[in-house]
DNA sequence: GCCGTTTTCGGCCCGACTGTTTTCAGTCG
């Protein structure tokens, strides 16, 4: 088998950025440099290895990618180097890219500091910045010299991105304080929140608003804010004291669709929205709509009404990515996404029988009020010793405690006896086979050894795909957000395996993970694949976290028939007794 | 540098805000 060890679509990416960056501080033509960032988006949202692409000579057909740009990829996976970066690096100091980091500081003056001042690193400008040494610069003043030094802090502050979950509690919290404030009549989260992006750097919020100076006042002034960074009549940029920056964004009422869609992004699906307004004679922005010959505005209180005008049906935030929805929805053919409503199940849970924090009975009794019809009770099995692992002998004893539980709750729901099973770091697992055939299902997770090359990793993994008693992969790649990256399994691989041989993956629910993430998820549900929303639930309250679960599959294009705990339990059954069937031939 | 139900060549999105400016460039989302 060959395995892929070459640079994987991310570094692929990120070596265009960096082209990209290092091109618009050099002063390039903007459309060439813009060219790179779009197939670096591309790349990044494509699920396919350009490896592979590129082996059935397939480069071009990544959107935003051309002969130039599949030639440079052809050389980075043949060489694992670019000469043409090379030499752009021996022009622009690749450095001043750090720079880029500072709020309000962009190409331009990167290159005014670099050509004017010598700097070429963040600590030098820190340091001119004290010294100061810029004011005297074209454009620049002590003002400017100010915020400089106060956006290096930040960016020392602001360790990373945040989780969803994360954003969503501090977001909904300054929501609650908007609806009071007088004047404001409809306020929500926008931005990457709004599209359930996995992680988010910034908050956006809107509102619909009848006295938007006062509004804007009592925001700047409000507790809680560190510093104000921006202040106007519309808009409003905050700094919180974690380093997270916050935007306030009012409109009045009758223009608020228009606000809440473009803020809501993506920047790329806004942009061929634009165009597509163009083409219609409009200029769009977040006022609303003009009709270039007669300077006549259409308003749009509704977002509806902003897709409406272009002739679309809605698009909903999740799939707003320039991943081609927009002609999906010229098309009429936008998915049938699922919804939390759909979800009938959980097969991922664990009990005070290895780590978890309550009983079966309260789990299930916790799960049930959250409308499933069918929970796995899957806890860690022996060789996970932290997580108080399930050894055979109390894995049997645990069999009737599931069974007492289930006839303390008739049949309003259906409990399932599984087990998360261990993979060891020789692929290996913590049950036989004859333990594994008692179960009602099993999940197969990696939790140690994570790091393992990919020529080592992969078929480990495979192996256990294979064993016929395997039901789920857990949290795939093991990635643990915001900072952790998941095993380097190769996917292309693994997805074919999974085709093969009819295991579902998760796409665990749980916040730190969103895993299988949204790229593979939307290439397994192409594929056939089948998925099992899952929330990984340790307490009882972790049930509610399906719907991030849910928001993974929505921006991977899934529908129910995807997603096997959105099945009627008798059709999650069927499965898993078939599955089992099979398992004992 | 990419791309085509306006084009294989000539296009490629829009407004708010800031700081430095006497009319605008840079940055951001």
């Amino acid at each position: 088998m060959l395995y892929n060890f070459r640079m994987d679509n991310y570094e692929l990416a990120e070596t265009f950025d960096r082209i990209a960056d290092l091109m618009e501080i050099k002063g390039e033509v903007v459309y060439k440099f813009l060219a790179y960032r779009r197939a670096a988006e591309n790349l990044r949202s494509l699920a396919e290895s350009a490896q592979a692409m590129r082996e059935q000579n397939r480069l071009q057909e990544i959107p935003g990618v051309g002969k130039a740009i599949a030639e440079k990829i052809t050389e980075l996976l043949d060489t694992g180097k670019l000469e043409f970066l090379e030499r752009l690096e021996q022009e622009v100091p690749p450095t001043l890219r750090d720079l880029l980091q500072v709020p309000d500081l962009g190409p331009k003056k990167a290159a005014l500091f670099w050509k004017q001042a010598g700097i070429t690193t963040l600590g030098e400008l820190e340091a001119a910045a004290q010294g100061g040494q810029l004011r005297g610069l074209p454009g620049m003043g002590e003002k400017s010299e100010t915020r400089i030094l106060e956006g290096i802090q930040a960016v020392k502050r602001r360790s990373t991105r945040m989780l969803l979950s994360t954003a969503r509690g501090v977001a909904n919290r300054w929501l609650a304080w908007l609806r009071e404030q007088p004047g404001v009549e409809r306020a929500e989260a926008a931005g990457s929140l709004r599209r359930w992006k996995a992680t988010i750097g910034d908050i956006d919020l809107v509102a619909a608003c009848t006295r938007p100076a006062e509004v804007m006042a009592a925001f700047a002034a409000a507790p809680g804010i560190l510093r104000v960074v921006g202040q106007g009549e519309n808009k409003c940029s905050v700094e919180l004291p974690d380093g997270i920056r916050m935007q306030l964004w009012l409109q009045p009422p009758e223009r608020f669709g228009s606000l809440l869609q473009f803020v809501s992004g993506s920047k790329d699906h806004n942009v061929r929205l634009r165009e597509l307004a163009q083409r219609k004679g409009l200029s769009l922005s977040e006022r609303g709509f003009i009709e270039e010959s007669t300077g006549r505005e259409i308003l749009c209180a509704r977002e509806e009404e902003v897709y409406a005008t272009l002739g679309l049906p809605y698009i909903v935030p999740e799939l707003r990515e320039d991943r081609g929805e927009i002609q999906a929805a010229q098309a009429g053919r936008l998915p049938r996404l699922i919804e939390i409503a759909d979800i009938t199940a959980d097969l991922h849970s664990h009990s005070d029988w290895s780590d978890g924090a309550n009983t079966i009975l309260q789990m299930a009794e916790a799960a049930r009020a959250q409308g499933r019809k069918a929970l796995a009770i899957t806890d860690h099995t022996g060789s996970l010793g932290i997580a108080n692992g399930l050894t055979v002998e109390r894995l049997r004893a645990q069999r009737k405690a599931i069974d007492e539980a289930q006839a303390v709750l008739g049949d309003s729901i259906r409990l399932l006896q599984g087990a998360e099973v261990e993979i060891h770091a020789d692929g290996g697992m913590d049950y036989p086979d004859e333990v594994l055939a008692e179960l009602d299902i099993v999940i197969a997770s990696l939790h140690v050894s994570l790091r393992q090359p990919r020529e080592v990793i992969t078929p480990r993994l495979l192996g256990v795909m294979r064993n016929p008693h395997v039901d789920i992969i857990g949290h795939l790649s093991g990635r643990l957000l915001p900072n952790r990256e998941g095993a380097d399994l190769d996917m292309d691989i693994v997805l074919s395996a999974a085709r093969e041989t009819g295991v579902a993956l998760e796409i665990n629910a749980n916040p730190t993970r969103l895993d299988l993430d949204e790229v593979y998820a939307r290439r397994a549900g192409e594929m056939g694949i089948l998925m099992s929303i899952n929330t990984d639930a340790h307490d009882k309250t972790w049930f509610e976290q399906a719907e991030y679960g849910v928001s993974v599959a929505r921006r991977a294009w899934l529908s129910p028939e995807n997603i096997i705990t959105a099945w009627s339990p008798e059709k999650l059954l069927g499965w898993l007794a078939e599955r089992n069937e099979r398992a004992k031939k």
